[in-house]
DNA sequence: TATTGTTATACTCTATAACTATA
DNA sequence: TATAGTTATAGAGTATAACAATA
């Protein structure tokens, strides 16, 4: 069971240094979990970073796009393009502020508020099992260790 | 420190039920990681995916395409682009094995030898510390759980 | 019939820079 | 001068399907 040579013999490979290697570990442990994410979401015609955006106003409504990018790590040219869709199909309101004309705040319209009533339980449905081959304990391990390397608080509990 | 209004006029975000989504701390940890990955191998030219299929062909001399393509959960259609790129660049060597012509065996040319001897110190060197915020102990248990999530033995002391 | 690699196409996301209007 | 958002373009990476050669 330990014998490389075995498992190369099933069709395994060795991934040898690879195997230490976090941000390769993460790639991988990424493509895993996105698809988990679209068999949960399958019904509901949802990308991960639409579901993050829609998340993110919920939680900080008036929130601007600057800030949002920044918080979920998407470029601002890239923003600009998801939250003007998402304008259009009626999801989110964008205002400027008085006190800086430059800038758009966010707020999620009635519409928005209602889809995220729909998402959020799917996706608390979707973590509230364990990672594939991972017990419970083991996932909310693995997870609190990825916000303390992110430095993002546990805030789903308030 | 615990106020959340605090941390929003401070200009920090509320990630709610994201701070729990494994998927999303995936996501932000690998582009993190990633832009780690960068500055450490700066001077290198390199990409982390070709790095991977460097490290991989350097374990597993011979192995065929598609089963490379698997193990690193790369697309046939894009892995085939990869390994042509690098053939031209002198660093792999394709043969149709005899047993079955419809195949690819892929192998390191000596140059490919030699780069993997310049790399893998240098990944060496990059993974040697702890992930930023963690410390070593966090980062092996962090790497710990995501080899297991991803069912992939740690090959790096064998 | 199924599989391996290939080709082609479209789409998403990223990277970059230039532009505007405001600060 | 600097910043927020926008626009445009190019390049990765991905997804998909169709194809030829072979099993």
């Amino acid at each position: 069971m330990d014998d490389p040579r075995k498992d190369r013999s099933e069709g395994k490979v060795q991934y040898g240094p690879l195997s230490e290697a976090l941000g390769f570990l993460l790639r991988l442990g990424q493509l895993k979990s996105f698809a988990g994410f679209f068999r949960s979401f399958e019904a509901e015609d949802i990308r991960p970073g639409e579901l993050t955006v829609l998340m993110v106003l919920h939680e900080n409504p008036g929130i601007r796009q600057g800030m949002l990018a920044k918080a979920l790590s998407i470029k601002r040219a890239h923003m600009t393009k998801m939250v003007r869709q998402m304008e259009d199909e009626g999801l989110i309101l964008r205002r400027v502020p008085e006190d800086d004309k430059r800038a758009m705040e966010l707020w999620l319209t009635e519409a928005g508020e209602a889809r995220v009533a729909v998402l959020a339980p799917i996706l608390a449905e979707h973590e509230s099992g364990g990672a594939a081959g991972l017990s419970v304990t083991e996932t909310a391990e693995l997870k609190r260790l990825l916000r303390k390397m992110l430095n993002i608080r546990n805030g789903a509990s308030g």
